[in-house]
DNA sequence: AAGAACGTACAGAAAAAACTGTACGAAATT
DNA sequence: AATTTCGTACAGTTTTTTCTGTACGTTCTT
């Protein structure tokens, strides 16, 4: 009984410090654009000392098993979380993505990327259809240099698009870590 | 009553392709976490061949004056659009920023920075307190050992914090350009 | 000084997103 | 083969966000 007690009371303890970070955690989630809720749930996984079922995640969130269902689901589209297979078990289990820096990229790749290459290919196509109204009405030069600054704008953005697909690439291919080292510069004077 | 019918045929073309864009840059507004209708409003105002009154902008919308004032005070928080001056005017006049360079430097200095800045500090809050936790139980073997992987933890999500901190560093300072240009490098063989 | 034009605060309405419980198909167990 | 256990699709409910109209303070105009 006094055992119990002892528990209680360090559970209490650390329990108390891990549901700030994890709620803090899950706040700033919104940057990946991921509910608060889900990204609470991300926090819990963070502190989980062993993969998680849903039903688990359900009695810690106090939330409904579906919900967890979908919550994990865009955890995982976004790779912030892993399924994890361990025999013996039929249920799922899953933990987080230990490695930030790994979910921080594949973020860009996933979510960033495909804005990129989406926006690169409708832009183009509009200078492309731009350039044909063009020569249609070149004997318009009011509505010729309309057109013109439309083009211009429309290609300073292509410009833009390709540069975030070349940053994205760094990200992928870790070169990124050249420029900014996982390890802070010592100084040495 | 025939020039008006050119003018509404070169209208119609005109802003069939200008519509696409604006839709394409509003939907993918979503990961600046910008309602797709406030995104809307930006390509708006991208294409605007001059900075626009909250009036002219209800009108294009379709909307009222009052979402126009939100929306582009949400657009003016992240510098994506800038209030000009006009002398004779004495409405509001605003206009996209056209360097989106700037404009996705600005995005991570204002939202992620803040998110990192107070992350590391409950992180570093955090550690202390399990730090005290361990020399209070330190004769608890199978606590310790908790707080310390709770520690790990935390201390590697500092380390991250740290990397993102440095890297949006290299974004402010322009410093990224060196590494990913904004011409693309020319192939030459 | 009075009036008109502007932007926004605020409260309520409309729309969107998140959450839940039930139901069901798939896979493992008996 | 029957039964249990799992994850998720789906419909309905609750919560949150977005949008609107009115009202009001401020700043120009007359």
């Amino acid at each position: 009984m006094s055992l119990d007690q002892f528990e209680d009371e360090r559970d209490a303890a650390i329990h108390k410090v891990r549901k700030r970070v994890i709620e803090t955690i899950g706040r700033n989630m919104d940057l990946y654009g991921i509910s608060q809720s889900t990204g609470h749930l991300y926090g819990l996984l963070f502190f989980a000392d062993k993969p998680m079922t849903l039903d688990e995640m359900g009695r810690e969130m106090k939330m409904s098993k579906t919900s967890m269902s979908t919550g994990v689901r865009t955890l995982l589209d976004l790779k912030m979380v892993n399924k994890v297979w361990e025999k013996g078990s039929r249920k799922d289990l899953y933990e987080v993505e230990y490695d930030w820096y790994q979910t921080f990229t594949d973020f860009f790749d996933i979510k960033w990327r495909k804005s990129v290459e989406s926006n690169i290919q409708i832009l183009s196509k509009s200078i492309d259809e731009m350039g044909r109204l063009l020569t249609e009405y070149e004997h318009d030069p009011e509505f010729t240099e309309l057109l013109r600054k439309d083009i211009a704008k429309l290609h300073e953005a292509v410009a833009y698009y390709g540069w975030l697909d070349r940053l994205i690439d760094t990200f992928e291919s870790g070169e990124i870590f050249k420029l900014v080292p996982k390890e802070p510069p010592t100084p040495h004077n």
